[in-house]
DNA sequence: TGTACATCAGTGAACGCGCGTTCACTGATGTAC
DNA sequence: TGTACATCAGTGAACGCGCGTTCACTGATGTAC
């Protein structure tokens, strides 16, 4: 079968957005070459032809995944309530719920910790992104030194939605989702006025 | 091979503590049965007659680890230096760079939300228990409304620890840590405090 | 416009390997007499 | 105290299976003439 210039590519981006919903899903070692790509309706010797390996398509997977989250962040409205809607959002039930569609930070942190170098240096690349236009939104005023500022904000909503993830108790995990909302946003409204130097 | 009574407690006991390390360092289905063995000296035919299964034995790491977190606190000092001194410890380099000697939540958390319910009910458990603890020594006056908040403090330390790990940018994961320890340290200070209910 | 052919995305079986689990067996030690 | 035996923690090979990866092959379509 010999296909269109277009064809190819289309394929792969196929590949890598269905294998996005399932290692979010089952994780990295989870998730089996062969069902990854059953998944995009196609047969595990092809895999081949579109990544050099397991962790080139995983890499490949991080890097769609933060341009998206990043390009979700076009259609929050401006000032402090499209950066409260987001952070409710970000922490809500419905995110912990589907781990498939939501943010990779939280469905995969912690093997992302156990990736090469060279696989975590994608990731950070498109972390970093995100981060710096999520940091503008924040406060537009003082952008560059809010990259780690706006990191242990973040970390905090990764930790809370993968911590609410763990707990069968609902409620628990739900409460916790609450609380880490409003110190998201205490946290934001603190950091957006002029702030002493600490340590 | 007969042996004394204790003797099978003790290579249980043996099993969990090697386990721990190599489950936090490798991942949960990054680490083979055979290999769990071996740190402990055993082959992997012994490895039924103390499990059931491998995630029976997860279980059992997931409980042992989170009692020996909680006896930690043991040593901590009392009062707000106390409470410091283990949230800098918490995030520390050194804790970022020792996964297998670390916290369990911030090696394994997001593997541990794809358990089944019977473990992560086990996980729970032990992790409310730690978190009650702590939320007992952060805010002496008023342990039972804080439970969730010291969730949403912890939560916080584990992603920003994650995070750091994921960051090849060992700065850049600093400065995060850093952050992160501020942003802790002021939340345990304003929740320590009568404060307006909101939402 | 019609035909012959080269291309190459995708197929599906196979590779060696390690997985979680089972099981027949071993043999040092506690116990009974 | 000495001996025979039952116990059972641990061994190590084997089970079926899925892993990541390789490769000979297929066949629809774009291209050349």
């Amino acid at each position: 079968m010999r296909y269109g210039r277009e064809h190819k590519h289309a394929t792969r981006k196929r590949i890598v957005q269905a294998a996005g919903r399932r290692l979010k899903r089952d994780g990295i070692d989870g998730s089996g070459v062969s069902a990854l790509m059953a998944d995009a309706g196609l047969t595990n010797g092809a895999f081949y032809a579109h990544f050099s390996s397991k962790e080139d398509l995983v890499a490949s997977v991080l890097a769609d995944q933060l341009r998206e989250q990043l390009e979700g962040l076009d259609h929050m409205p401006a000032g402090r309530g499209g950066v409260e809607r987001y952070v409710r959002h970000y922490l809500s039930p419905e995110h912990r719920d589907h781990r498939d569609q939501g943010c990779p930070s939280a469905a995969l942190l912690d093997e992302i910790g156990r990736l090469t170098d060279t696989t975590k240096e994608v990731y950070g690349d498109g972390l970093t992104a995100f981060v710096d236009a999520l940091a503008g939104r924040l406060s537009p005023g003082r952008p560059q030194a809010s990259r780690s500022a706006t990191l242990a904000v973040f970390a905090m909503m990764i930790g809370a939605v993968q911590l609410s993830r763990a707990l069968v108790d609902r409620e628990l995990g739900e409460e916790l989702l609450a609380r880490a909302a409003e110190n998201a946003l205490t946290l934001v409204d603190t950091a957006a006025e002029p702030r002493p130097e600490r340590d």
